[in-house]
DNA sequence: TCTGGGGTCCTAGGACCC
DNA sequence: TCTGGGGTCCTAGGACCC
């Protein structure tokens, strides 16, 4: 089985089978069509709403075992441990692992070691060592020398391709090599990271546990489409469509966004004309009105939108995020800041009680043929009534 | 024909200040 | 002949993560 990205156009999650049959993370979906076909692979759109809710429930039963958690992403999190002794770490992962899958029935890897760098990499032990049977304790543990010699540098959390290389040439090829690596010499070839990097991997903490989710500095909404846009009308409709999105998404978190940059592009692959071009629009008054960022917005597509052009993907972005509390007001202010707030708050309710998008403005269109194609979504089980599994 | 989406951090270089 | 020293802020680009 094989997870597909959104517009069904990359495979973004792998089983182990398809992982056998020489399917590779990433790749277009069009090109592993025919290993798909031969094999019967069962390729699935991705259902975010099911994973969002299955996380949720996830880290909840996490926090039962450590209050310092920082939940790092969809399917990871970094609990505090220390201060535990061997058997007592022990019998809490097991229990951990254990309650897990009893609640959600889904079966989890534990990783543990002096640094989230060495936590990661013991997950990836805990993870495809049958022995282990998914927990991996590297703290003070006589595997870690075993552990760092078997991954290869590019493994390391941290180190991407680019650097892979680079460092493979320099002769770093092993987890192991990098931390007896010199650290003032890596600092000055890659940076305040490569010190950190070396230091982590030697069991000195440069990053702590991040409990409380950092205030997002921007927020981004794209989508590729389902048919190529040409026509100015959809795409103000598409960029009317992330606008409304994006504004949700600070409002909840209390955020005013003081610049928009609209974006629009044509397919990057391929031959003919490629086309990419921003529009970056800095506001009077920092806002988190949908109908006061929409204006920007339409104004940013007419200054872009060229007509002729197949456009793949649109994309807002909001920037310059502040708390309201902050926003600096002008004297000359020619919205009612009082008036749009009590409107948005309004319609967010109405959205939050009844479903998303019971509410919404008129400009991001009735029928949306652009919309993203999802073509063999699973049901959203757990957060929509009709989605519901029966029990028979 | 068909190729995802959303973030963060760091660095170097330029502009500017006293 | 000779031209200081110490900062901050901003931006673009690169790298990385999931």
């Amino acid at each position: 089985m094989v997870v597909l990205s959104n517009n069904d156009g990359c495979i973004i999650a792998r089983s182990g089978e398809a992982k056998k049959l020489g399917i590779k993370m990433g790749m277009p979906c069009f090109q592993a069509r025919p290993l798909i076909e031969k094999h019967g692979v069962v390729a699935l759109s991705s259902n975010y709403a099911l994973y969002g809710d299955m996380s949720r429930r996830v880290m909840n039963i996490l926090l039962q075992f450590s209050p310092e958690m920082e939940v790092y992403s969809i399917d990871e999190a970094f609990l505090d441990f220390s201060g535990l002794n061997w058997s007592k770490r022990r019998s809490l992962a097991r229990e951990l692992m254990a309650s897990v899958y009893r609640w959600t029935g889904i079966p989890v890897s534990i990783g543990m070691a002096e640094t989230k760098t060495l936590a990661k990499l013991a997950t990836h032990f805990a993870k495809r060592s049958k022995k282990a049977a998914g927990i991996v304790d590297l703290t003070a543990s006589s595997y870690l020398e075993q552990a760092l010699e078997m991954t290869v540098v590019g493994d390391v959390w941290g180190v991407g391709g680019g650097t892979a290389t680079r460092l493979e040439k320099w002769g770093i090829g092993t987890a192991r090599q990098l931390r007896d690596a010199d650290g003032q010499w890596l600092q000055q070839k890659l940076g305040v990271n490569g010190r950190r990097l070396v230091l982590e991997l030697q069991g000195v903490p440069c990053y702590g546990i991040e409990e409380e989710p950092p205030i997002p500095k921007s927020v981004r909404c794209s989508r590729s489409f389902r048919e190529p846009v040409e026509d100015i009308t959809a795409m103000k409709e598409a960029v009317a469509t992330y606008i409304s999105r994006a504004a949700v998404k600070i409002r909840s978190h209390g955020l005013a966004a003081a610049a928009l940059t609209i974006f629009l592009r044509t397919s990057r692959f391929g031959a003919g004309d490629h086309y990419y071009d921003a529009a970056t629009i800095e506001l009077p008054v920092s806002s988190q009105s949908t109908r006061e960022l929409l204006s920007y917005a339409f104004k940013a597509v007419d200054g872009i939108f060229h007509p002729g052009y197949r456009y793949k993907k649109a994309g807002v972005l909001l920037h310059g995020l502040l708390p309201v509390s902050q926003v600096q007001p002008s004297m000359i202010d020619t919205v009612d800041r009082r008036r749009e707030a009590c409107l948005m708050k309004a319609v967010d309710g109405i959205n939050n009680r009844l479903g998303t998008d019971i509410i919404r403005f008129a400009g991001e269109g009735l029928k949306q043929p652009w919309r993203l194609k999802a073509g063999n979504m699973t049901p959203a089980y757990t957060t929509r009534w009709s989605d519901i599994p029966v029990v028979k």
